[in-house]
DNA sequence: AATCCGTGGTA
DNA sequence: TTACCAAGGAT
């Protein structure tokens, strides 16, 4: 009798220890799935559970997004970060409704050609909506298949097609187990596997890690330095639409003035922000978020 | 390929 | 307190 493998030992694991989160229950929808896999960029679980709630409860398909203007999907998303997803997940539900008969395809090709759906997004929802056989490849994926599979501490910065490769080869042939697999390795990567103390002593693959077999050794390579926020036009773009999202009406560039001294870096931040979509300049220094009326008096 | 893009919790 | 990190994508 063989070892079993490490999807097995890890599917078995996910059956005792993952998480009730609400995407992951039957008969949610292919679109309620994708709105979490979006929300799930860069933002941790706890943030997104009752975001993702409120969101579906009011758009419960891509026709009722698709039907509202930006500045509404601009104001739902909150803080969750990043609010060019948003943006870019209102288009989704437009292309959806133009391409797809308001559906979401069962198709790789089809899914990557929606906007702010790429490689990892595009497979998690054929894997977890529609239970095909796809490697799905996220940050804890990799750092768990680093370590376990290749022995290294940490993995690369980015997804690379080696990596799609050795994933897609640690699943199980039948589909539906693939994407349980899948779901177990996130999991585990999730909450074992960590990127900063990992909790090797609770992990079900520990005596199989290449990893752990070869003393842990530190990582190597070059350590990219550390993306300051404080003091970034990012910081100021989020402070500039803040302020759009929580005012109801058309706000005045006075009342922009006030988030951030540098009058050179918050007019950049300010022009990049129409540039990328998600503020709209109106005459006389008006701004509102784009496709909120303009004519009621501006604050 | 490297950089940009928000926000907040944790050690 | 600072630095890291969180189910990435677009350019």
């Amino acid at each position: 009798m063989s070892e079993p493998t490490l999807a097995a030992v890890a599917t078995r694991w996910y059956d005792e220890n993952a998480r009730d989160l609400p995407w992951r229950e039957p008969g949610v929808t292919a679109w309620a799935v994708l709105v979490s896999e979006v929300m799930l960029q860069q933002t941790p679980v706890v943030r997104v559970l009752p975001a993702w709630h409120a969101w579906l409860s009011r758009w419960p398909g891509p026709a009722e997004l698709a039907a509202d203007p930006p500045a509404e999907a601009i104001r739902m998303w909150g803080r969750l970060g990043y609010p060019r997803r948003a943006l870019r997940l209102r288009d989704c539900a437009v292309a959806l409704v133009e391409r797809h008969d308001g559906t979401v395809p069962a198709d790789l090709h089809a899914l990557l050609a929606l906007p702010g759906v790429g490689d990892y997004t595009a497979r998690a929802v054929l894997a977890f909506a529609y239970g095909q056989r796809h490697p799905v490849v996220d940050t804890n994926v990799r750092r768990l298949v680093a370590r376990a599979v290749a022995g290294a501490a940490d993995a690369g910065p980015s997804t690379r097609p080696a990596d799609l490769v050795a994933t897609e080869e640690l699943l199980p042939p039948e589909p539906a187990a693939a994407a349980r697999a899948s779901a177990a390795f996130m999991e585990l990567g999730a909450l074992v596997c960590t990127a900063r103390t990992p909790r090797c002593v609770d992990c079900p693959l520990a005596t199989r890690c290449a990893w752990l077999a070869s003393g842990e050794p530190a990582p190597t390579g070059p350590t990219r330095r550390p993306q300051r926020y404080a003091g970034t036009d990012r910081q100021v773009r989020g402070l500039l639409l803040a302020v759009l999202r929580e005012t109801p009406g058309p706000v005045s560039r006075d009342r922009l003035d006030l988030v951030w001294s540098d009058d050179v870096q918050r007019a950049r931040a300010l022009a990049t922000l129409v540039e990328d979509g998600l503020v709209t300049s109106h005459s006389d220094a008006v701004y509102t978020l784009p496709g909120a009326l303009p004519h009621t008096q501006p604050l």
